[in-house]
DNA sequence: GCCGTTTTCGGCCCGACTGTTTTCAGTCG
């Protein structure tokens, strides 16, 4: 339902509509995915639906409207007028509605290909706004959405995969169900869901009916391939998803085998044939007789192989079949290690909830401390805080931890700018009093590899800094706004003892898999946070915690797994 | 289109940047 309103609010866009209206639409949608009313089931009463906030009698009776036809008439009909591709545009770096519906009038431009098709025929020349290097900026951008799209950010082919699971449960005789792949390898991306399903209503002379429930699955959009154990389709997102029902005998194998990689899968089965088996998505066998050594678990098949079981994390043929087959894996960091979120926004800037209900939201999630770190000034759209209000707000959290009584510990802080000269948007003398200082970029200057270097590293030397927040601020799948030398930066950061930072929710995951295991080469200290700018937000950790797992992070290696005063202390400590 | 109003109309987050603008429009956070 949001997702169909924040659509029709970029479709109104696009036709020049009310820009009050749009933001409507806007507010409506992100107020539906913050609610935790079950909007669905509500939308008979209206007095239930009204008391959401930005939801008026209009947006009600569009609400209703989408209950009972599954569609927006408004949308529905924008959609004809400009064909069904025209959203994808938006997502093109500086593609805003503007100009949109400017290449849409000028040229018929209403995708990503005809806008390709656009520039290579010239068709764009000469129109307003749109100079050479305009033009070029497109190319790039269409190159790089060409590149990403196909892979959907793994929180949404989690929540895509939770969905399916739960529906798959209800049937009796399905009793268990786990995503494979990359989803379960904890990706950032996943291209396409696998799901495995087993059970007595799996096995092979009794799938039929659990094939025809898995097909009937409300989110479908189209079925790909319907056979005896596997059903294959589409959702209306486009993501991909392949269920198998699997008999619990072969469960072990098959999930082995569907969670890949395919390297690490290659790897295994040489080593299998080595040892005189073959490993199939069916079972470990022998050679020989083809008698079945193991098939019913991971474990059983792993040990069977002479290894310790490998987490799905690791496995990328990256050393872990060496590593488990002389039980020196790693011990991976885990959920319950990390002691404390320290990046998070409240109600003084941009955030939606206060400091206590962050703090109480913390607790509940079993830390010891947590740090409330708002915008500085510099981030006006934010209500960023100039050094008057920032002091202010140190003295109300300072309040909040005495009210909190020891159950938790609310650290100040405070999440600098950093201007394009690499100095730090507030007086040094107030943010010496802070905790927790965060330097970050937010602002998209489109400065040269060399400059964003420059910028980054001064800001570092800053002796206040000692946490580099989102240092590529890239937005996943969507844009790299700049690069800049990260080994120089991290290099740096690993000298100075300076923090940096793994913001773990999955739009942002601003160290890749490569950085951070750079990082960690580099002896870098880490903290790991979620940016949260609510309190449900903070559940993210558990996104950004598996690519710490992926680049085989123990818990000495994050800092925010010390305990509080320990943590504090590394944190001011230098060199 | 929502919301709050000394209630039925008027306000609704704003500052900085880029490109191509010769004075500003569009995008972004």
């Amino acid at each position: 339902m949001a997702l169909l309103l924040a659509q029709t609010a970029d479709l109104l866009e696009i036709d020049g509509g009310d820009s009050f209206r749009i933001r409507s639409y806007r507010r409506a949608a992100e107020s539906l995915e913050q609610t935790t009313a079950d909007v669905a089931s509500l939308t008979g009463d209206l007095t239930q639906l009204l008391a959401i906030p930005g939801i008026g009698k209009g947006m009600a009776s569009n609400l209703q409207a989408i209950a009972a036809t599954g569609s927006l008439p408004l949308r529905d009909e924008l959609l004809a007028k400009y064909g069904g591709s025209i959203l994808e545009l938006l997502k093109l770096p500086g593609m805003g509605p503007k100009t949109v519906a400017l290449l849409w009038d000028a040229a018929q431009v209403g995708s990503v290909d005809q806008l390709a098709g656009a520039i290579d025929a010239g068709k764009l020349n000469g129109l307003p706004r749109m100079g050479a290097k305009q033009i070029e900026k497109l190319r790039k951008g269409i190159e790089d959405y060409r590149r990403s799209s196909g892979r959907f950010r793994i929180d949404d082919a989690e929540e895509a995969a939770q969905k399916i699971r739960a529906y798959l449960l209800a049937f009796p005789g399905i009793e268990r169900v786990t995503p494979a792949g990359s989803l379960r390898r904890g990706r950032e991306t996943a291209g396409d869901l696998d799901l495995l399903a087993t059970g007595p209503a799996c096995s092979p002379e009794h799938t039929a009916a659990a094939v025809e429930h898995v097909a009937a699955f409300p989110g479908i959009q189209n079925i790909l391939a319907k056979g005896e154990n596997k059903v294959s389709f589409q959702l209306g997102n486009g993501l991909q998803v392949d269920v198998r029902l699997l008999p619990a005998a072969s469960y072990g194998a098959a999930l082995q085998y569907f969670t890949g990689s395919k390297a690490h899968n290659v790897a295994l089965r040489q080593r299998a044939l080595k040892m005189g088996y073959t490993l199939s998505e069916w079972s470990l066998a022998r050679l020989d007789d083809n008698s079945v050594v193991a098939a019913e678990t991971e474990e059983e098949i792993y040990a069977a192989l002479g290894m310790d079981w490998i987490p799905p994390e690791l496995r990328e043929n990256l050393g872990e079949i060496e590593a488990a087959a002389a039980h020196k894996l790693p011990v991976l960091i885990e959920l319950g290690d990390i002691q404390g979120d320290v990046h998070m926004h409240t109600t003084a800037t941009d955030g939606r909830n206060t400091i206590r209900e962050m703090a109480e939201a913390g607790l509940a999630r079993g830390y010891r401390y947590i740090a409330i770190t708002d915008h500085s000034k510099n981030l006006a759209m934010t209500n960023g805080l100039d050094e008057k209000r920032a002091l202010e707000h140190l003295r109300r959290i300072r309040e909040v931890d005495k009210e909190m009584e020891g159950r938790i510990r609310v650290f100040t802080g405070i999440e600098v700018d950093i201007l394009p000269d690499g100095a730090l948007d507030l007086d040094d003398e107030v943010l010496a009093q802070m905790d927790v200082v965060i330097a970050s970029v937010h602002t998209r200057f489109e400065q040269s590899r060399d400059e964003m270097t420059a910028r980054i590293l001064r800001a570092l030397e800053n002796p206040n800094t000692c946490i580099l927040g989102h240092p590529t601020g890239r937005l996943l799948l969507r844009r790299e706004p700049y690069a800049l030398d990260m080994g120089a930066v991290l290099r740096r950061a690993a000298e100075l003892g300076v923090a940096v930072e793994h913001n773990a929710a999955p739009e942002r995951l601003d160290l890749n898999e490569r950085d951070l295991r750079l990082a960690k080469e580099l002896g870098c200290r880490i903290v790991i946070s979620t940016d949260a700018h609510d309190t449900r937000h903070l559940a993210k950790m558990e996104y950004g915690l598996r690519q710490l797992r992926r680049a085989w992070l123990t818990q000495s290696d994050v800092l925010n797994t010390l305990p509080a005063k320990r943590f504090l202390a590394a944190l001011r400590t230098r060199g």
